[in-house]
RNA sequence: GGCCCAGUGGCUCAGUUGGUUAGAGCGCCGCCCUGUCACGGCGGAGGUCGAGAGUUCGAGUCUCUUCUGGGUCGCCA
């Protein structure tokens, strides 16, 4: 029987009593993590989310009513004791916080009993996800995801008070939105005073950011729910949190001292972790050379070469029908990996073929300098000792060569030296390597719609210097856009903004947009720019994967309370659901009928 | 949409070349225990081996289909 807490008043959390407070009566409340009935003595580990602290019921000093009361406890009861502070008269627990005290109840009430949890609410759980989703509600009893969530708050609690304080304000922007055909799929919302129109969700506040820069509001800050009707991956979900931000009157450099310093910032309150400013800037072309990749992790070399020079007289058909297609050749060197069995190696060939590559081309030396490789009978010894040396390659090495288009290879030599990476051990959670990405390019070449599209958003501003190669070259044309860069992670990115018409509606024809299009699309946002619009800026961070690194979590799915799972429902409420006909009529939809 | 991994008591797992009645640890239930904290002792309950079909004298094990979860490619301005 659940037991009223009338006149009861929590005094503490569990691990704010300290030894100091030896002899005082507290009131503490919180679940049961474990009983210990030794028969004449009680042992109760009560939990909240502070930690844990012992509480004793020792029998002839307790009622016989509390003492039978507390021999009925069990796991994951809610219950609340009054007793006395004591220092511990039996062995220490060096595990906890308050291993030093205990409290010596006097009264208990149990506020609710518990059925046995389907599984065990502990640290480091080895529970399968699926089960532990399907009962969030007790899995986020677990004091990993009780810690993650808190350092979750402390975020977002930080960047607020840190941008407040550099004068942003913090203005909210609208869910129900107009559709956009660009980017990521939105989520459509019915209207129902409007049949046959429907709201999208916002894949991010990004017009309505500028907007407000047109208003007058010069620094803009929104800790923003997005929407994008994607596939999920371990970091991605459907619906996520952006640290969004906007700036009037500045250009690259001034957003990234700010977010420099509100990085620093949030890194020493949250985990003491000292960020040395200025972070360092790495131009994308800089970063897709030598990392294969525009989101470089840093806390390790393996850096990629480029020997498309070094083989271009050699008869390796590979080797040879890539350069002849425009394309490169380039390898990473695996440092010590030479003795790899060949299994291992031709799970790397299977790997790299997951990303693009038709091959992957090795060359392993071995411990007395001779060389094992995949093409040596194509080369001649001369050609092959060039490559080995312009590889740096040392005995013990494995060379991996990738051959195609650049993009290919970048792609696949990138994903590469991040599996080797993670399989010899290079990847330290504890190390914060940070980078600016900076002078991507602005247009993208599609395949699929046969166009340029906006590699990051359709008013993101060209840099001066390229902007007269738009029509003759449009591919080599650099934006003024910039990524965050931690650890592999894009953890934000942002860009300045175009504010002159004509430069904006150049893009929109490069775009392919018609004016009509375009006016149909961002009218609104067009007009606005016709009445005065300050040169503006921003960025916005994913701010789950902020706080999955920070709390070295390998999902965001540990620093989201209520996560959804890769087909995008959630197991807890089995969202999404089908709806009543009678609301489906008044919104004016139908059903297509399945066969 | 493609590829890869996993699914066996409540939880985590083991289960040999297909062969008796499918095991272990933890948890759970009962009894005992006044200094435990991975408490201890004694006893006990609990399993359509994710589902379906097939091969076979015989399937947890082999084949096919399917479901669920995870990783990833495509996708994500």
């Amino acid at each position: 029987m659940a037991e009223s807490m009338k006149g009861l008043k929590r005094s503490h959390r569990c691990t704010e009593v300290t030894k100091e407070m030896a002899g005082s009566e507290v009131t503490l409340m919180g679940w049961v993590q474990k009983s210990r009935n030794k028969g004449g003595i009680v042992f109760v580990d009560l939990r909240d989310r502070s930690g844990i602290i012992q509480v004793i019921f020792e029998n002839g000093e307790v009622s016989d009513e509390v003492f039978e009361k507390a021999g009925r406890l069990r796991s994951e009861f809610v219950i609340a004791v009054t007793g006395t502070v004591e220092p511990r008269s039996g062995a220490v627990n060096e595990n906890l916080k308050t291993g030093e005290i205990e409290i010596r109840a006097k009264s208990l009430r149990i506020l609710s009993e518990s059925e046995v949890p389907p599984f065990p609410i502990e640290e480091n759980s080895k529970t399968k996800e699926e089960l532990r989703l399907k009962y969030r509600y007790l899995d986020l009893r677990r004091p990993d995801l009780q810690r993650n969530l808190m350092m979750r708050s402390k975020v977002a609690m930080l960047t607020r008070k840190f941008m407040a304080d550099e004068g942003f304000l913090e203005i909210e922007t609208p869910i129900l939105n107009k559709s956009t055909p660009e980017g990521a799929r939105d989520y459509l919302v019915p209207s129902r005073v409007h049949p046959g129109c429907f709201y999208a969700l916002p894949q991010s506040p990004q017009l309505f950011k500028q907007l407000l820069m047109c208003s007058g509001y010069d620094r803009y800050i929104q800790i923003a729910k997005c929407f994008r009707d994607e596939d999920l991956r371990a970091d991605r979900q459907p619906e996520f949190t952006q640290i969004d931000m906007e700036l009037s009157f500045v250009d690259v450099d001034e957003v990234i001292d700010v977010n420099e310093r509100l990085l620093a910032y949030l890194f020493k309150e949250v985990l003491d972790v000292d960020v040395q400013l200025p972070i360092q800037r790495m131009s994308w072309q800089e970063a897709m050379n030598r990392f294969g990749s525009d989101k470089p992790d840093l806390r390790f070399g393996m850096e990629l070469h480029d020997v498309s020079e070094v083989v271009r007289d050699c008869e390796f058909a590979v080797f040879k029908g890539a350069l002849e297609n425009g394309g490169s050749v380039r390898g990473i060197n695996a440092k010590g990996q030479g003795a790899m069995p060949r299994k291992k190696i031709d799970k790397l060939v299977e790997f790299a073929k997951g990303y693009g590559a038709k091959g992957l081309a090795y060359i392993a030396v071995q411990e007395d300098g001779s060389l094992k490789s995949s093409f040596a009978k194509f080369m001649t010894e001369e050609q092959m000792k060039a490559l080995v040396d312009a590889m740096e390659g040392k005995a013990g090495d494995l060379l991996l060569f990738a051959a195609d288009r650049n993009k290919i290879v970048w792609n696949v030599l990138g994903a590469l030296r991040l599996e080797l990476a993670g399989q010899m051990g290079l990847l330290n959670k504890d190390e914060y390597r940070f980078v600016w990405i900076t002078e991507f390019p602005l247009l993208e070449w599609s395949d699929e719609e046969e166009r340029f599209v906006a590699m990051h958003h359709p008013f993101t501003m060209p840099m001066e210097e390229d902007w007269d190669k738009i029509d003759s070259d449009p591919g080599s044309v650099r934006a003024k856009a910039y990524d965050i860069v931690l650890n592999g992670v894009e953890l934000g990115g942002g860009s300045v903004r175009i504010h002159q018409d004509d430069i904006q509606e150049k893009m929109f024809e490069v775009l392919g947009f018609t004016k009509e299009q375009a006016w149909e699309q961002f009218g609104f946002l067009l007009n606005a720019f016709k009445y005065g619009v300050p040169p503006h800026a921003g960025l916005a961070y994913g701010l789950d994967r902020m706080v999955m690194l920070m709390a070295k979590q390998d999902s965001i799915r540990d620093v989201i309370a209520f996560p959804k799972v890769k087909d995008a429902s959630c197991l807890m409420t089995e969202a999404p659901g089908t709806v009543d006909p009678k609301q489906l009529e008044e919104l004016g939809l139908e059903l297509k009928k399945e066969n």
